[in-house]
DNA sequence: GACCTGCTGCGGGGTG
């Protein structure tokens, strides 16, 4: 479609809307959605962050409502009275945080005002009065989050039907937030049901800036056809300039002194990013504390103002808004340090670096985070910072190749070249199911297995769930006491279901450690997961600032802090990030190269010759297979998911496994009973099953305590394992084994 | 050493 044509095809009012904007031509991505949109097509728009996104779903869409209510053709096939409305929501648009619902909501209002469609947001912040007036008189935009959306379904059930009875378009922003996830299959279960209860379904469009497959996007989107999805993708034509710094850590003994090597960090930030707006961003809470902390302390020093602002999911709403206040301000400089918090598009005003410690934890999260910077078509600015330890006599392989170094510089090459790792391959997700299970049961007043199955298992997240497996569950459900079946054969919750059921913890799919709250002076400054640790007198960093514990209040799970002179980060729990096979896979090619990127600097430079040194020391070019000792170490460079299945499948064999890093450790063995093993594994490939019985805790998502055994095992074989890739890794070593093993020697 | 996200409804009474 040409670029003339494209325009035409809005509706006057929403082409009065650019003008005013004083918009001269449309962007890449606006021009070519505006077909497919308007043709009632599945469409995914993946484009750049502040490349208009939105208004690439919602001129369109605007369009399409103003038809109904203006028409400029005499046929149309709505109400040929023009002024009249559906009592029904028209768009549906499902985002992943409250921020960005709020932020959407003032730009849509705007648009939507030029046609006269009133836009509503619905989250937890919005009073339960406004959600009831929407409720009786449904109309228009709705903005909400999956767990209102889930909210909806669970208390007023019957009344989904007419609420989304003409709908008309559903939007799901941050597409790439959702897929592969227990919150997307929820959202997805969720769209299903009202296809379900309504007979019909919307046209779906997805809009994010890092999808790594489209194909994944597009069944994410459409399951049942999404061969049909339309897929947009607009040019990335983000600069960007880009630095790479290393840094030395000294160990002496087995004592970490990485304190010098953060120090040289903070001096670096201190030095470079005071005076303007910046985001650093770091991998744990932990580090952005000790930051803080750091940068405060340097400031102090210089009796400056400290421009730098602690930002993590811990710190209560008040410090974190006090953070984007500052750096949106743009009176003063102000510089965030944060965690991926701040990753996501909420509009922080205009920011003009962004600096990574550590390594980034996927390519979609770095491209992300760069994003932040150089907007409105400025350069992105990014400037990585990456420790490795001095190597000495002890010193393991895992540190000599600068796994941490090259993994970044794998990352950035991959995102550079455009490409994004797409998420694992989910699998299903029981935990969900569970969930979507009590919700209908709630949502309907009860119901039967026949209709549960069809309307939960259909295309869909839980689409490999057969009756058999099904009706596994439900019975799991029962014994847990939260289903029982009346007479007449409806399933009907318990009253501990009841009891489960009107807690608003209901409502995510997700599940939340408990938290301990910190206070001082009455002012919440966050939460704590667990402080088993902390006893008063503690001194503790928080909030970017330092304290002593004063009292621990264990009824009412309360720590109360008062100012203090010293402290030290506190543990926060977390999960493994994991390290997907792309960024492996582009390892070895970084190792067998002499090309040296012009953006390391002088330190990074030394590491990455180190990390061929030690590459071409140990013949890595030629083998994957180590001994030492009596120990082989494998180097598969493969996603820390196939590693871990790989190891699940020689233990099962009695060898004595290990993941360290990108390797894989095996004790007491030697290479001959290494290729006998491999030779037994592949001649009877193990079965999903049987690895996953060998994982010792199967409790991993929020309702995974319903399952029994065999549940679990069926649930961590769908997700939490790839028996492709070992089988794939297996044949690879026993090529090599077959090949030299007459030449494998000592390191 | 190791992220993040989210969250009732309803009716009755009083006030401007």
């Amino acid at each position: 479609m040409s670029r003339v044509s494209a325009f035409q095809r809005l509706h006057p009012r929403v082409q009065q809307w650019v003008y005013d904007q004083g918009w001269t031509a449309l962007r890449d991505a606006q021009e070519q959605a505006i077909g497919p949109i308007l043709d009632g097509c599945d469409v995914i728009v993946s484009a750049a962050t502040a490349t208009g996104k939105t208004e690439a779903a919602f001129l369109p869409i605007c369009t399409a409502l103003a038809e109904r209510a203006y028409p400029t053709s005499g046929f149309t096939l709505e109400s040929p009275t023009g002024t009249d409305r559906s009592s029904s929501i028209d768009v549906l648009c499902i985002s992943p945080l409250k921020a960005l619902i709020d932020d959407q909501w003032t730009r849509l209002e705007q648009l939507c005002g030029y046609i006269d469609v009133p836009v509503h947001r619905w989250h937890g912040d919005v009073a339960s009065s406004i959600k009831q007036r929407l409720r009786r008189n449904p109309s228009g935009v709705l903005l909400m989050t999956p767990e209102s959306f889930e909210a909806t379904f669970v208390n007023h059930g019957p009344s989904i039907r007419q609420l989304f009875g003409d709908l008309q378009r559903v939007v799901i922003d941050e597409l790439h937030s959702f897929i592969g996830t227990a919150r997307g299959a929820q959202l997805q279960s969720l769209l299903h049901r009202v296809d379900v209860a309504t007979g019909r379904s919307a046209p779906r469009i997805g809009l994010s800036a890092t999808l790594g497959d489209h194909d994944l996007a597009a069944r994410f989107l459409r399951p049942a056809n999404p061969g049909t999805v339309r897929v947009i993708v607009a040019r990335d034509e983000t600069q960007l300039n880009l630095e790479l710094r290393g840094y030395t850590i000294a160990r002496t003994g087995r004592t970490d002194t990485s304190g010098g090597a953060h120090h040289d960090i903070a001096q670096h930030v201190y030095h470079h990013l005071r005076g303007g707006d910046h985001l650093v961003f770091v991998n744990s809470r932990r580090d952005v504390e000790t930051y803080s902390d750091l940068l405060t302390r340097r400031s102090d020093a210089d009796h400056v103002v400290n421009e730098f602002h602690p930002h993590h999911g811990s710190l209560s709403r008040e410090v974190r808004h006090a953070a984007e206040t500052a750096v949106k301000d743009p009176s003063r400089p102000a510089t965030v340090i944060c965690t991926s918090t701040l990753e996501l598009g909420v509009d922080i005003g205009t920011i003009q670096t962004v600096a990574q410690i550590g390594p980034p934890a996927s390519t979609a999260s770095l491209r992300q985070r760069f994003g932040r910077s150089g907007r409105r078509g400025d350069a992105a600015t990014l400037r990585v910072y990456i420790t490795e330890p001095a190597i000495e006599a002890g010193t393991g392989l895992v540190d000599r190749l600068r796994c941490h170094l090259t993994q970044t510089i794998a990352t950035i090459n991959l995102v550079a070249a455009g490409l994004i790792e797409p998420p694992a391959d989910p699998g299903f997700n029981y935990s969900t199911l569970v969930q979507q299970t009590l919700s209908m049961i709630a949502a309907r007043g009860g119901a039967t297995p026949a209709r549960l199955h069809p309307t939960l298992c259909g295309p869909g997240p839980f689409q490999d769930v057969d009756p058999t497996r099904y009706t596994r569950l439900l019975r799991c459900l029962a014994k847990a006491d939260l289903i029982y079946q009346a007479a007449d054969g409806l399933l009907l919750p318990t009253p501990k279901a009841e009891k489960l059921l009107r807690h608003p913890s209901f409502y995510a799919a997700f599940q939340t450690p408990e938290e301990w709250r910190l206070v001082t002076h009455d002012t919440t400054l966050g939460t704590l997961p667990v402080v088993r640790s902390l006893i008063p007198g503690d001194l503790l960093l928080f909030a970017g600032r330092r304290w002593r514990i004063r009292t621990v209040d264990p009824t009412r799970r309360l720590v109360e802090l008062e100012p203090a002179s010293g402290g030290n980060p506190p543990t926060f729990d977390g999960d493994i990030p994991e390290v997907g096979d792309h960024v492996r896979q582009q390892m070895p090619t970084i190792y067998n190269s002499n090309d040296v990127p012009e953006w390391l600097d002088a330190a990074a430079k030394i590491l990455l010759t180190e990390a061929r040194e030690t590459w071409q020391q140990l013949d890595l070019p030629h083998r994957s297979i180590l001994t030492t000792g009596g120990h082989l170490v494998i180097l598969p460079w493969v996603s820390d998911t196939t590693l871990f299945t790989t190891a699940l499948a020689l233990r099962q064999h009695g060898l004595d496994t290990s993941i360290d890093g990108p390797t894989l450790n095996i004790d007491d063995t030697t290479p001959e009973q290494l290729h006998h093993i491999i030779q037994t594994v592949l001649a009877n490939p193990p079965d999903a099953h049987e690895l996953a019985a060998l994982i010792p805790n199967h409790r991993v998502d929020k309702w995974d305590w319903v399952l029994d055994e065999h549940l679990g095992i069926d649930a961590d074989a769908a997700r939490r394992l790839n028996l492709p890739g070992t089988t794939h890794v297996l044949q690879q070593l026993h090529a090599e084994l077959e090949a030299t093993q007459p030449r494998l020697t000592g390191t």
